[in-house]
This record gives structure tokens, sequence and C-alpha cells, in this order.
DNA sequence: GTGGTCTAGACCACG
DNA sequence: GTGGTCTAGACCACT
């Protein structure tokens, strides 16, 4: 669970981050259900478990996840849509380097394309609704 | 010429970098122009000059411009098609992004539809022929 | 390990950076490698860390090395080929010399007994596979 | 007389010097000539006096040229000779960029065709016998 | 601990 | 005046 890159140059904490949002989109963790322990996974991963905690504190005060405390963490009820409004909010990123393109005289076309195929691949990768992963709070 | 914010979490070199590229990719620093000194950017951007000796290196090493010890930096020829290329070369970025919004439930008309209007902005802001920036290399 | 010598006229962060792709030519330093750290290195060598960075990051940008923040630079895979095609690229610098050397009477004979000479040096010094620096990215 | 190239990477004092010392190897300067004057040559070359005169006074160390006070510079008597050696004492450039060639596994055989081509344009481009520019010292 | 950015200032080579 | 190398040290983000 949860593949990680450790010679990529994106931080393992946002990859972890990134991760933990793509499972809750597609349904695996459904809302409610109980993360992996920051020991667990810092095993699994072989990731500093410092590095887990920042993840999961960021994905805290995103409202995806909430810690119980002695218990756990939690996925929030409404992590989906929490999760779809950050990425909205991100949408300026995509508009900008957009622009960046038209600046430097790639045609539109191509870049439509490139969004498009995106979206072909992502259509494959359909939402799983088997092997969703539960836990009932109590 | 050339605004940066120090505030920005944006490396100031990188702004530079950036903000080098647009001006010529707007034919304002056309190819073979004489570049601004070190020092006189230094002082004119409250920068310290090994910022912008470190933002031209490496536009150098991207071949968008080139030092000639002693002279100064000069607008390389076939910057342009230099900085498309390499703008081309991050097409990936705008696939993760859009893959990312896929996942997300954002549907693909909302995409497109920023892509379009970030096209359209920047047709608004025509390659302004006149104030072009020239230097005869003498 | 990586010798440097102060008072050459060659930059110390190009020599820094030659000692770095004669080793992992060697094989010394295999790809994927931890490199040595830019403050143990600048310690060992009585070097300004900056110094270390600077060839580090144009080793980066050749991609013979890459940096993980927080954990280190390593080996890249393909980094020998990377290497290799960089010399090829030089192949003219060799030309221009040859063509000084013919414009000045000195016989065709003499360059290239020069030339196998080297040859004849590096193949004495062939790869050593043992006493290799391995790393296991973890 | 003398190309320089003021975009080149390379000194326009070194340009200078492997243009003068080309010149007396092909005989179009030959031994005892008057150089032009530094004033001449800085006004056709574009180039600061300041300049010429270093790269005279280089070739002057060189026993390339001499200077006779208040007459000007004169191409020395065995220049041709100075030059060859001079050169004879490079060649262990070639010799190192050999030796790295050797050890990017780049086949020896390139490197030998390389300057077979080197040698094979300087011949085309035979000694010019004629169009010599000679001149009486007194 | 790791790398990365930025500042400040000295010193050198080139023009 | 120009760029280029090197040093020194502060501060930040990531692990």
């Amino acid at each position: 669970m949860f593949q990680i890159d450790p010679m990529s140059r994106k931080p393992v904490y946002e990859q972890l981050i990134d991760s933990v949002e793509r499972y809750v989109l597609a349904g695996i963790l459904a809302e409610g259900a109980l993360m992996p322990s920051v020991r667990s996974l810092s095993a699994e991963l072989s990731v500093n478990p410092n590095t887990i905690l920042k993840a999961y504190s960021e994905l805290d005060s995103r409202k995806v996840i909430h810690s119980v405390p002695g218990r756990g963490y939690f996925v929030c009820d409404g992590a989906v849509a929490a999760i779809s409004g950050h990425k909205l909010a991100r949408m300026s990123e995509l508009s900008q380097l957009a622009s960046e393109f038209a600046a430097a005289g790639i045609p539109v076309d191509t870049v439509i394309a490139c969004v498009n195929e995106a979206y072909g691949r992502a259509a494959h990768t359909e939402t799983n609704t088997n092997g969703r992963i539960t836990d009932d709070k109590g």
C-alpha cells in the first residue's frame, strides 16, 4: 500500500499525501476507515516515522484525515469533497502552465490533446468499488 | 525590466529565468541583444550579484544566452527555439496535473476551458514588434 | 578520494567534476551509489561547501548524478553513457588541436603515436571491478 | 587581415595570437615582416588597443615577434621554429584529451580518424607562397 | 543529518 | 567596466 519512490525529487511526505488522496478518491480508503499506524507505515515503506507524521499532519489540516488520540488516524467524512476542493484550487497552476506554453508558441491543440490523453488514461483506471477498506470507528 | 517578488516562495533566480525567457519569447529581447550586466541588474533589482549570475548561468546552459567574458551576456541565436523546446519537455507536468484532476472527478470540460482561457489571454498580449531591444554586437 | 590541486589554474569545481567522472567511468563509483555528502567532501578536501555544490550541480545537469533533498546525491542510472556522450561532443577540441599541429608542420605520425600511447596507458589502468562503491539506495 | 569573432568565448587576445601564428606558419607573414601597428589593428578589428598590445606582448615573449621602439613590431627570424616548438609543447593537451576519450570507451579508431581528417583539411589549405608580406627591416 | 537559496565580499582575468 | 571563482556564513526545507 502506498508506493513511494525514494529517488524522486518530490519530497517523500508529498508523495505520501498524494498517494493517500488517490486511494481515498478511488474509494479504496473509504470515509471513516482507519489509516495504517505511523509506525507500521514507517516500517513498511522504510521511511522515517517523522516523515509519515508530517504527511498525516498535513492531511489532517486539509480535513482529509483526523487523529483520535490513542486510537489512530481516520479518514474524515467528506474527505472526497475536501480533496476535490483542494485540487480545484490548484487549477491556477494548470492555467499558468498553459500560459507559458501559449507564450512559447506551442499550439493549443497539443495541450488539449495532452489533457484528453490524461483523462483517457484515468478512465481505464476506474474506481475499484470492491476491495474497499472500511473500519467502524467503534 | 524584470519584476522580482522577493516574498514569493519561488526562488529569486528562477523568477529571473522565467522573466528573461518571457521577454525573449515576446521579442522584447531580440536574439543577439546584449543583456543587462550582472552588476546593473543586481543594483536595479536589489538582488545579490551572485543570484543574478546563477540565473544567467542556468540560461547559458539552456542555450538561451551566452557569456562573452569581459563583454557581457548576449541572447543566443535560436534562443526562442531553445525556450520552446524546453517548455515542450515540461508537457509531462501538465499531463500529471490533468491526471490528478481526472481522479478528483473534475470534469474534463473545466480543465479544457481553463486551457482555452489561458491561450485567449496570451493572444491579447501579442508580440510587441516595436520597443524591441537590439544590440549590434559592437 | 578525489584529489584536488588548489594551485592548479583549472578551477577547483572543474577538477572535482573531472575526478567524479573518472571514478564513475572506472566503475569505482557504481551507478546508483551514494555520493559523499557536500559537507563531508568539503571537510575532507578543505574546500568550501558551495564549491562542492557547484560541481555537484553541474554533474546533475549533465545527468551524471542527481540530488534527493534530505538524502544526498546519487549516481544516475546511465551515468557512464551520459559521460561518454559528453566526451564525444568534445571531439571537436581534439580536431582543432590536430589542425594546429598540422599547420605547424608537426608530422601526423607524431600525433597518432601520441594518441596510441594515451590509449595504451589507459588499457593498463583497466576497470577495477573489486573495491567498487555501491549503495542499495536505502 | 586577422579575423576575430567577438562572440567567441575564447579571449580576443588569444584569437589574435592564434591568427598571427597561423599567418606566420602559412608564410603570409614572412620572417622580418613589419606587423600592423597596434593603433591600426585596433581600428580595423574594432578591438581595444590594450587587447592588441596584450597579444603582441605575448607573441614577443614567445619570440614570434619583437618590438623595435619607435618603429613597430617585426616578425622574428626563427618565428616559424618558435611556433612549432610551442605547439609541440602542447602535445600533452592532446594526450590528455585522448586519455579521457580512452577512459570514456570511445574507440581509438574514432580518434585517429578525427586526427587524419584534420590533417586532410590542412593539406587542402596549403601554404600560400605568393601573396607573401615582407618588409626589409631597414 | 541532508541539499538549496541567498547574501556579502575578496580576488582574478578580460577589455 | 565586464564575467568567473572561491570563501564564509545565515537560513530554510526535507528526512
